[in-house]
DNA sequence: CTCCTTAAACTAATTTGATTAGTTAATTAA
DNA sequence: TTAATTAACTAATCAAATTAGTTTAAGGAG
């Protein structure tokens, strides 16, 4: 009879709300405590759907992964060479406006032990070398470039987040000449390879 | 008589053990547990010296960046445009490499709240600054090209510490590319605006 | 050299949070 | 209708930060 008991609580929800709850306040703040609180259940009955809370935080790591990898992948459809470049960074930054806390989660993880947080990240590693294909660049170039725009899209976006840049010059036009800078040279890197041919 | 008691451990020794605890086992670990068990004394002796954890955290915040600061300085000294530029990232980079847990102290302080953590900062953003002066870059320009610049090295010795470059494929030559690109970038910038001089 | 002040250690106790153990009630499937 | 399972609960444990209150060593004043 009692309504308060069966809270029909499932992974699912668990991951909505902690995601709710990193997003807004820091993967920092996340604590058993809190989230059982927000589901308005006890902090012991979270271990009937996940196994600690690292574990959760694991969970978490990859529900960021995957929705970077489909940010990614929709900004990057029907998209080619510089544009499509473009278009898949503005969604990076997007997506990590958007979840804070989640892609916190996903880069911190610690040194993905974990076995579908590295099939994730590979995915939207392919997903990056696919867009660059067009260039023609070797395979160890082409290697270096992903890490290039790794470093710039995670670096910039860590930045922002952690209001690193302090003043209020327009930091989207920062975005956009960052990365137009970044694309000159790769054709830069294009050309030169084409001319060792 | 007892020899045991007074350990002349001051802030000083504190934070030279954190320091190197945070920079073998990561941020994460350190807890007033260990540093005290490390130390030999008891965990409250430790708030003779510290506020709190986060304070020491804080503290070591800013070590992160005074060491950062003039590890970037000894860097720049001497050399101007391109090679300072690429002295002073590789300065960053190995800085980075030689004491991530400082430097990732000094990345995850909630919001800079603290003023001597933002004048470090300041003094790290104004080095950079100098650097760029030759270029003769507007105000605007300059302040972009920084933030480029505080992405690249953040982003790379961030991924490069959480592992992130699965490949063995030569790291410091992905930054030296990646570095070449960008410098190229500030010299298109550079040209464009002396364009419309 | 002895006393006083103080810095810096200590022990004991509190609080908070994760986690474990053991119990119970509601749902599901036979 | 009943047995099995799921998912909640309470009670208890453990670890870590922190606070309160106490003690002792060291250094200076007399």
């Amino acid at each position: 009879m009692d309504m308060s008991r069966r809270a029909k609580i499932d992974l699912e929800i668990i991951l909505q709300k902690s995601t709710e709850m990193i997003d807004k306040n820091g993967l920092d703040y996340l604590s058993f405590s809190l989230l059982a609180k927000e589901l308005e259940i006890r902090p012991p009955s979270l271990y009937n759907h996940v196994n600690s809370l690292d574990d959760l935080k694991q969970l978490l790591a990859i529900q960021g992964l995957k929705g970077l990898y489909e940010y990614m992948l929709l900004a990057g459809i029907g998209k080619s060479g510089d544009e499509a470049i473009h278009s898949i960074s503005r969604a990076y930054v997007e997506f990590v406006r958007k979840h804070p806390g989640l892609y916190m989660a996903a880069t911190r993880i610690p040194h993905s032990l974990n076995e579908e947080f590295a099939h994730h990240q590979q995915a939207i590693l392919l997903l990056v070398v696919r867009v660059l294909e067009i260039y023609e660049l070797s395979e160890e170039v082409a290697i270096h470039i992903v890490r290039g725009l790794r470093s710039i899209l995670h670096g910039f976006t860590s930045l922002e987040q952690m209001g690193g840049f302090g003043m209020p010059l327009d930091i989207d036009h920062s975005l956009t000449i960052l990365i137009n800078t970044f694309i000159e040279g790769i054709h830069s890197l294009s050309r030169k390879e084409k001319m060792t041919d």
